[in-house]
DNA sequence: TTGCTCCTCACGTCACGTGAGGTGGC
DNA sequence: TTGCTCCTCACGTCACGTGAGGTGGC
């Protein structure tokens, strides 16, 4: 049996990340009946590989916790892996788009910034470089 | 004068984003004394529209908070917002190259996952999908 | 005794969105 | 009276990180 640093050690994670699991519920470990340490068994190392694993494909901790809970009854959670990482998929890309986009502008903003110079405040601008970007890059 | 649904149409932003503004002190309303409603004048339509626009690039609440600060206190807030845009590019960046790699992850998964079938649980894996994927990817 | 680990609250992060419960204006 | 807008709490989101205050193990 492992204690949490033990365990977080084992699987390169902070021990309060493991703190967290255990608090929403991803882990349950047994206790020490004398300090009342957490004690995590082999269950709970393969566990949390398994989070770690999941969580690199994108899944979150709230999908996981359904996966897991899938194949406590028995279910196979395969079918459920395949649904959820689609719509995560279609998530992460539009997140990229967006990011990409984002980035577009700073890098647009930034390289028209070079030739203008730092304005004082007046009443009719806040801040120049930033009012100088159009709307619709 | 705009009520808070005049000035969110005329930003297109909801309502509850302008009084989340208020709240967070970054507008500062009048108010009508007979019923308590936020009173917008002209100078909160600009710096409305200033919130938005430095939004798009990057900028946090905090930041354009600051940087109004530096206005109000008669400074150019130019220096700060050339400052304060190359951390957030810095910041973009890094977590662009995640999601890029992310994605990419899972794309190869999905891609491995097409030859694979629905496994049954049993005591070894908890999801073979998941745990067939290699960490360094 | 010291230094390290363990424990449990409980709040902070970011930018809002969402009820809940009530009021003003036409 | 109806329908729309306004108001203020106060909690939820995501995955932890961070004190605060106290205890166990060597």
């Amino acid at each position: 049996m492992l204690t949490v640093g033990e365990l977080s050690k084992k699987v390169n994670v902070t021990a309060d990340t493991i703190r967290h699991y255990v608090r929403i519920g991803l882990l349950t470990p047994a206790r020490d009946p004398d300090n009342g340490y957490k004690l995590f068994g082999q269950e709970d190392v393969k566990k949390t590989v398994f989070i770690r694993r999941a969580k690199l494909l994108g899944f979150t901790l709230h999908d996981i916790q359904i996966i897991l809970n899938h194949r406590d009854k028995g279910q196979s959670p395969c079918p459920l892996v395949r649904d959820i990482i689609q719509q995560r998929l279609t998530e992460s890309k539009e997140r990229l788009s967006e990011l990409n986009a984002m980035h577009y502008r700073m890098v647009q903003a930034m390289d028209k910034w070079q030739s203008m110079p730092d304005s004082t405040p007046n009443g009719d601008a806040i801040c120049q470089l930033i009012e100088a970007i159009d709307e619709g890059k």
